[in-house]
DNA sequence: ATTGACCCTATAGTATACTTTAGGGTTTAT
DNA sequence: ATAAACCCTAAAGTATACTATAGGGTCAAT
């Protein structure tokens, strides 16, 4: 398969198919005779898979790790595939407490704001999530 | 405060204040005789908001529009503030929901997982991964 | 035979957000 | 007085994740 169908089927681009390859994600495929890179099918499959992890916020070090951890699944725990998530949602997690918290505070100061005479002379999203 | 004093009580690094200074997200502190950098002690608090922003995935020039909201009477309408505001609650919510979302996915897939120490080879997380 | 669509490599560029280096001057404590 | 700890600027380097460019070869169809 090479990489324009590849790249197609999966909805990337091609550079980002080399790029990808280059950073070890992909392993390297064939050569056809005029040097045409020739892909595997499954390379599709892991590119989804590249591109789904991509998603859900793994960055392509973590999502290199997963991969390992895929392609020798009878040397790894459902443990620790497991542990890898929990951390990504502990992350995650944490990231919609604190946004929630910057959005209360300019709620706040989004209300403040429509009193037309009142003195609001200081007020500033820092203040606002002081309280 | 010198830079050394707020960098540390607020655990970033020195070079990083110097650098948010010279990208508009610090006001210019002012200079000792010596040269020094002299920060109020609010700056503290303007770099504590930084921090938490950047957690949540603010880049460095919303942080700057997110700390330039002030609702001073004598520089903006009521009409500007609430306008931007708006706009940035929008925001807020867009990156709110898509953290969810990817929290939710990650939590299913997380939640099929078994956790034991046999081997990978069924793992769930994988597979769906995979799929 | 030539056009257009495709493939190749290598290198450079982009954007964001730092971090490090080089080469200094200043303060504080012993 | 001298060493450690602090401050300064300017410029270069790093990491991430691409994206673009230059310069060229290959393939299918008209
Ligand atoms: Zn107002
Ligand atoms: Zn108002
Ligand atoms: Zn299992
Ligand atoms: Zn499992």
């Amino acid at each position: 398969m090479k990489i324009g169908h590849l790249a197609k089927s999966v909805g990337i681009d091609i550079q980002t198919v080399r790029y990808y390859e280059s950073q070890g994600l992909l392993t390297e495929p064939n050569r056809m005779e005029n040097g045409y890179r020739d892909f595997p099918v499954d390379s599709i499959k892991r590119l989804q898979f590249i591109k789904k992890a991509k998603l859900v916020g793994f960055t392509l070090k973590e999502i290199k790790e997963l991969l390992a951890i895929q392609v020798t699944k009878d040397k790894h725990t459902c443990q620790e595939v497991k542990n890898f998530t929990q951390i990504k949602l502990d992350e995650i997690n944490q990231k919609i407490k604190k946004l929630t918290e910057i959005e209360s505070a300019l709620k706040k100061i989004h209300s403040l704001c429509c009193g037309g005479s009142e003195k609001a002379s200081h007020c500033s999203i820092l203040q606002a999530l002081e309280s």
